[in-house]
DNA sequence: CTAATAATAT
DNA sequence: CATATTATTA
């Protein structure tokens, strides 16, 4: 419920968008505590009632699955230590979360954005190093993909002119794009010749001639960075074992409608990482 | 059954 | 941490 600002000033507050969108802690708790079964949640240290504040900024949407819920004993046992042997659901990366995610990744900058950075940055409660892994891992893949069909499409198939040739090893920055890659397919593809010499992305610290599009968030320069944390939500420190389940039925659907919202585009099923 | 995607292994 | 492989899900 964010009145539109202009571009100028969106590409600060882009930054701070997402916290405003996602849901909020508030809505987090007794969501959680009515799904999650009250053995489960007592031993993750969820809260009943009270004191409940800001132990944690949000949740990270998992897939339900009540296998593992009385993995070591039994019913009406209360012992506060969480099973170790207790598998973790299946991560689902909603578009919410994927959007903290690239925008992680964006603040970063793309030298900078390693795993543990960006789980650090998002600060999502429950989220693991390699869940930013494997996330990141197709991510790049993604970018390189997308990269690729760009320099293909600048570069027929075998005449590198000198001017593309020398421009190319500069291989400046991967347009990065939040909207585009929740779409479910891109039905026109708008870069199609993306000449080396006239595409001038954002590099290191603050030159561009071409913003990648309007109102969305740009890599920030590292200086920013090197400076003073960019944003720390909640916790700076994970709290090591246990993550909060939260069982997703409404978030999901909202998630996507929420988004597909922003750009515009909403479709039932959406990808984050269409393969084309 | 296949493709997509997250988890795990190297 | 990055990449490759495997497992699980849609």
């Amino acid at each position: 419920m964010r009145q539109e600002v202009s571009e100028e000033e969106a590409k600060c507050l882009t930054r701070w968008d997402w916290e405003e969108q996602l849901p909020s802690p508030q809505e987090l708790v007794p969501l959680s505590q009515a799904l999650i079964a009250p053995d489960l949640a007592l031993a993750f240290g969820i809260p009943s009632s009270s004191a409940t504040s800001a132990s944690f900024s949000s949740a990270v949407l998992l897939r339900h699955d009540a296998s593992d819920l009385y993995a070591s004993g039994g019913g009406g046992e209360d012992d506060p230590e969480p099973p170790r042997t207790l598998k973790r659901p299946r991560l689902v990366w909603t578009p919410q979360l994927h959007k903290r995610f690239v925008d992680a990744v964006a603040h970063l900058g793309i030298a900078n954005a390693v795993p543990k950075t960006i789980m650090q940055i998002m600060g999502v409660e429950g989220l693991t190093r390699e869940n930013v892994a494997s996330h990141l891992q197709k991510y790049r893949l993604y970018l390189k993909r997308v990269k690729m069909q760009g320099l293909a499409a600048a570069s027929p198939s075998a005449s590198p002119h000198p001017f593309l040739a020398r421009a190319a090893p500069a291989d400046p920055f991967l347009p990065y794009m939040p909207a585009a890659m929740l779409q479910q397919q891109h039905h026109h593809h708008h870069h199609k010749n993306p000449d080396p010499t006239q595409q001038h992305y954002y590099h290191q610290n603050q030159l561009f001639l071409n913003r990648p599009a309007q109102g969305q968030p740009v890599a920030r320069p590292a200086a920013a960075m090197g400076s003073g944390m960019v944003f720390v939500p909640a916790q700076t420190t994970k709290p090591a074992q246990s993550a909060p389940l939260v069982n997703d039925s409404e978030w999901n659907r909202k998630g996507e409608d929420d988004d597909a919202a922003n750009g515009g585009a909403r479709k039932r099923e959406l990808t984050l990482f269409p393969t084309g």
